[in-house]
DNA sequence: TCAGTTGTTTATAT
DNA sequence: AATATAAACAACTG
């Protein structure tokens, strides 16, 4: 489920529980989710290091350590969990970093995307770059700055990840929700109020996710109902509208939303 | 068998 | 240049 609330949670299990952990080695059951290293070179490399003060960038987890920084992404169904010494392997563990008191297994079943190895400072930008601010620290005034720039829809130039980083498809619809925006309108098109609003309820939502460490499902949410055969406004109780728009699923409520 | 899925990249067309 | 669409990656589920 990674979106930037999910990442972040993964970034909290680094930080309660690998921080000042000596890696003893790397056990990589899938080498497929490794990108642009090899098994052999990742164990090599981060064999003894002390994982350090971990970050988060957008849907990017940056675990570093007294040398090399892994970069981890979790594409559609990633996850990341500490475990106990010698913890038996769950089916889509794809890599688990031993340490010297307990263990980080990295799963994902569909391997969309992986892990990377930054050596120094310059590594980790160059796999940044091109991003968006982050969606959970960028200003009000930075954020409607880039909406006025561009035309194309609302809903796909939130997901965009060099526009924002961190929404994926649930948090987007959830924040349109939750501002009465419909995911048609042009970015360019919506008026310094309605900019407004939508920063808010975007810091809104992400503040409510963050703390449940992902979207939460509940039935007053967007998210709670949208998987539901016939679902409703769970504010209104209209019978929501769905669709592809950018690519992705959409859901919206053709009530609260009325295209402009 | 077919469509769909929380993400991203690439190719292609407009 | 910006935008739109489809396909690909992989492994499921209904």
């Amino acid at each position: 489920m990674p979106e930037l609330p999910d990442v972040e949670g993964f970034r909290e299990v680094v930080a309660r529980h690998a921080v000042g952990r000596r890696i003893e080695r790397v056990d990589v059951a899938d080498a497929g989710v490794l990108r642009g290293v090899t098994a052999r070179q990742l164990g090599d490399r981060l064999h003894s290091h002390r994982f350090g003060k971990p970050e988060r960038y957008g849907k990017w987890l940056i675990a570093r350590t007294d040398g090399p920084a892994v970069l981890m992404h979790f594409g559609m169904t990633g996850s990341l969990a500490w475990l106990g010494s010698g913890a038996p392997r769950a089916r889509y563990d794809r890599v688990v970093f031993v340490t010297d008191a307990g263990e980080l297994h990295y799963s994902d079943m569909r391997k969309l995307q992986g892990i990377r190895l930054a050596q120094g400072p310059d590594d980790v930008d160059r796999v940044l770059a091109g991003l968006g601010p982050d969606a959970l620290t960028v200003g009000s005034g930075e954020f409607g700055r880039l909406l006025t720039r561009h035309r194309r829809a609302i809903k796909p130039t939130l997901a965009d990840q060099h526009v924002l980083a961190g929404l994926g498809n649930l948090l987007v619809d959830e924040i349109l929700w939750r501002a009465r925006i419909n995911p048609r309108r042009p970015a360019n098109s919506l008026d310094p109020g309605e900019r407004d609003g939508l920063y808010r309820q975007m810091r809104r939502v992400l503040r409510d996710s963050v703390r449940q460490g992902r979207v939460p499902a509940k039935p007053s949410w967007l998210t709670g109902v949208r998987g539901q055969p016939e679902a409703r406004c769970p504010r209104c109780g209209t019978p929501l509208s769905r669709g592809r728009i950018g690519g992705r699923t959409t859901v919206w409520c053709p009530n609260c939303q009325r295209a402009a």
